[in-house]
DNA sequence: GTGAAAGCGCTAACAC
DNA sequence: GTGTTAGCGCTTTCAC
């Protein structure tokens, strides 16, 4: 925190170059055949008088400002708080920071605060894409700046993407609601949405229900429902249907779902996806599809900084599988 | 996102100086007596290519990177996320940007975090102080870097802050306890911290059972105890005591005494601090002292910028009240 | 092996 | 009123 010291003032006071010591602090000493000995002196004085280099001036000299921008839809959603400090930890560790906002449901919002970021002129991108991110996101490629996308991806533009394998958790939900035979009427609550995690949700019910030759009940509730009504549809759905289980196709939406239980005082037997501590606590404790947000963070600070490091690289896609966390809510009477 | 396009370009394509051009964009027309005309023709021009300045030349030039540096203790906590997302809201509104990130409870962590930040040469920062950080702040201080301290501050240190009127909150809290007759002995379940925030709750818990002269039953939980333990904590220092309620000092806290309720089916009437979706949910209700999340975030932001933009301004303290919300597990049966 | 100097793109003092 | 130019602090080419 001492004063502010520069390059030159160590090339004064050692009697060096400013070349030269810019060489020795980028690891160029060997390769520009500087003796070990200067090196040394160089390196310790350096450290003795706590020496950072200015890294708005190396950024704008090297292009490179090893931050990140990390867009999330919204950051006060425990799932996206979660994998945002992981994401942080393993940015970190690789000497990158964060510069992070939540976007909400608003493309164009979501657009300008990729332009800003873009201004900004972050090493990469982080993001949860809402719809209508295509081309914006396909221009951000389209510039060679490196991009992975996390919990959905875009069918439509060739990127990087972690995501969870929602298909398989949602089939493997389901059909452990299937071999419980009292689970006669199984129901699916979703968004009306085409994120590809819901979609990809909603055939993981599906296929499992094809299995079983059953039908299927799904309920789709507007993004921005009033709290009131959605609880009161998911209610009228559940009683219409005469549904025995429903699988919530987002923890939020789950929530939603208890909320039911506890003004109505009904609950059929019912899977979450997202693990919360709500559920944990709920009395009967909710079963859950959970995902690995660990795993997910790290897998995209990975690709991303493997796309920073080698622009040409391929677009990789990175499935991680979830974990069916059975709980009372689902276990035989 | 169209390929970048300098100031020099747009003198060059208009036939005026990089100076006039900068003087304009920079608010500075009418002080230099640039003309109207002129000065429209560069805004429009400026609009129609889509022309913005590289903030990276910019901050080196003028010492200002529009970035703020929010430290929180732990991102993933939904009071520090709520706060995070509003915090990044009303900062976007006044053009600056968030980098963040967790300390956890380390202080070297932490000091080492606000170091790099202030390499990084944000604006300001917005900190929950963990303890040991005296020293780090204080420096920050001393280089004239604009500070803002919030949920606690440091006493030692005479700097900005935001914070809940924790002491009122816990005061009223445990006298609406008090006011229920069938409420003999009141506990209390802290942390061992002394952190201020978690002193003024206890000092408003202590003021409140002196004024009803009532026995005091207070109990501490290591900050990084394993759960299990700290439910059998809790679950003995209930017994033991025979306590009829009890007041949490955070809502990591409370929720623990939730799971004590999950475990061995017993809860005193309660109230938490800070509120949470868990405790409108419960079955019975929490009452809870909630924070003003937002009108703390937006503060925050306030205070921070005021400092920026005037770095003589005198260390402002805000102290946002508490509201007590009473549920059901805390009305008379 | 080491140093001088040319930028990276911008702002603003100074000159006219 | 507008243009010339010297930096901000660093990296890196090129010359020695």
């Amino acid at each position: 925190m001492k004063k502010r010291i520069l390059i030159s003032d160590i090339a004064k006071t050692l009697g060096v170059s400013v070349t030269t010591i810019s060489f020795i602090l980028n690891g160029k000493a060997k390769e520009k055949r500087i003796s070990d000995a200067l090196t040394n002196r160089v390196l310790e004085y350096v450290k003795k008088v706590g020496y950072k280099p200015n890294q708005l001036a190396q950024s704008l000299r090297t292009g490179q400002t090893k931050i990140l921008g990390l867009l999330v839809e919204d950051i006060s959603n425990l799932f996206f708080a979660n994998i945002a400090k992981h994401i942080e930890e393993f940015a970190y560790a690789s000497g990158y920071h964060l510069l992070y906002c939540s976007m909400g449901n608003d493309p164009v919002k979501a657009r300008e605060l990729i332009q800003l970021f873009y201004d900004r002129q972050v090493d990469g991108f982080i993001i949860t894409p809402t719809e209508g991110l295509e081309e914006v996101v396909g221009q951000l490629l389209k510039n060679n700046v490196p991009v992975v996308l996390f919990d959905r991806y875009l069918p439509q533009v060739d990127t990087n993407y972690v995501i969870s394998d929602n298909f398989t958790g949602a089939f493997k939900a389901t059909k452990h609601l299937l071999e419980n035979p009292d689970n006669k009427r199984i129901g699916f609550v979703s968004l009306y949405s085409d994120q590809t995690q819901m979609r990809d949700r909603m055939d993981g019910y599906m296929k499992a229900l094809d299995q079983y030759q059953r039908q299927a009940y799904i309920k789709k509730i507007q993004i921005d429902e009033q709290e009131d009504v959605a609880i009161a549809q998911i209610f009228e759905f559940i009683e219409d249907n005469k549904l025995d289980a429903v699988l919530f196709a987002t923890n939020y939406l789950a929530i939603t779902g208890l909320k039911v239980h506890k003004k109505y005082g009904k609950l059929p037997a019912m899977i979450a996806f997202d693990d919360h501590t709500i559920f944990k606590l709920h009395e009967p404790a909710i079963s859950v599809v959970s995902q690995k947000i660990e795993v997910i963070a790290e897998e995209l600070v990975r690709v991303l900084l493997r796309q920073i490091r080698n622009p040409q690289a391929e677009a990789k896609h990175v499935v991680v599988p979830c974990d069916l966390k059975v709980r009372d809510s689902t276990v035989v009477a």
